[in-house]
DNA sequence: AAAAAAAGAATGATCGTTCATTCTCATTCG
DNA sequence: CGAATGAGAATGAACGATCATTCTTTTTTT
């Protein structure tokens, strides 16, 4: 009868299952960039995560389910990172991005994790699909941007143009991310004056 | 007495040695392409290469050393892949470079390789000292480069030019590596379109 | 026959995963 | 109020497979 009581219920039920999934995440994600995918053993997570091995099965299919879930979660957070809002110093922009997520947080984005992904995308058709779906979103969301004319200083790109600068846009930014992980020390001034004079031309017809 | 006919004993068992090494070689290649550094196994090795699993250490130390000498394979032939002649057209130079090694030859560059290694150095030391080696000598040649009047178009770049456009030109191998792993079949027109306009102003004043 | 090369079995460890068991704790009943 | 109940949560041992490596034995070469 008393439908009421039951929804909480059901609710906290969810948010416990959610929490848990959560907590086992963030342990998986701090093996995955200490290990790599394949280095990191279940039990290590388990142990991260402060609980038993076998408890993981209950929450995730197996360590794959675990895998792409961390590398959809990624790939998420670098699409909603690269905010193309209508005004913005796209350089300041890189640079900031850069600067990001060097620390070994919870859950944040890793640039070690995206090599990690790339190359495991070349073997396990699941993860080769999430990046190719966001590839394709990243290049469709800067090839409107571009052809945007508020955005590129009130002045219209055509498609074509804005296609090719899409790709070297995309291009710079995972250079970015790999010379992230080879050289996170990287001189700021250095990178900083040699994306002042280049990434303007890449905006401007 | 005769040290002669020692000579060519020894001469043609060192040649033996180096030829059972380079077999492995190519095998562990075959299967760290396939399978990566991790997920790859002895024996799946020994398998590729046609022998058995324990006579590898008799020409490795372990899985490490041959991981180690396929790293630095392939940073030499990628070293030497970017020739920084005189008069050289480094448009077509980068986009013959993203046509070369698609396939699956052996012993040959390979991007995906480059990804598994890269992943690799933020983890283990020896790879990262490889890394760091060439990302030096690579920024180093191209500075060499670009401060050369003569391959600039007769147009002397002082050094600290050098160094931003370096730096960009490094961003770009990168970029353009990791998506020749993603996108293998990308539409080189739209390619060369792009480095057409680009890379030329990263070459001149 | 001596020496080098190769094979392949054996090692202990660890892998991902499963499963029987125990623990926890809110609910129900005496 | 307190004991009994039962279902979900969690454990940790156990599984077969496979891991990198070592070692003994056999084969091949000299």
């Amino acid at each position: 009868m008393n439908a009421l009581p039951e929804v909480p219920t059901v609710n906290k039920a969810e948010a416990r299952v959610e929490a848990q999934r959560e907590r086992i995440l963030v342990a998986a994600q701090k093996c995955f960039v200490e290990r790599g995918f394949h280095g990191a053993s279940m039990a290590n997570i388990a142990d991260t995560a402060g609980m038993s091995a076998g408890l993981i099965y209950r929450y995730f299919a197996g360590k794959n389910e675990i895998i792409l879930a961390i590398v959809e979660h990624q790939l998420a957070m670098l699409l909603g990172d690269i905010q193309l809002k209508r005004k913005v110093d796209m350089t300041a922009e890189l640079i900031a991005s850069f600067d990001r997520c060097g620390d070994a947080q919870t859950r944040g984005m890793n640039p070690a994790l995206l090599l990690e992904m790339s190359a495991e995308a070349t073997r396990d058709p699941s993860i080769a699909a999430s990046l190719d779906g966001f590839d394709k979103a990243l290049r469709a969301a800067l090839v409107r941007w571009l052809t945007d004319a508020a955005a590129s200083g009130g002045c219209a790109m055509p498609e074509p143009i804005a296609r090719q600068r899409a790709l070297l846009m995309q291009l710079l930014f995972e250079g970015l991310k790999v010379r992230q992980t080879r050289e996170p020390d990287l001189d700021r001034g250095l990178l900083e004056d040699a994306l002042r004079e280049f990434v303007p031309q890449l905006l401007t017809t």
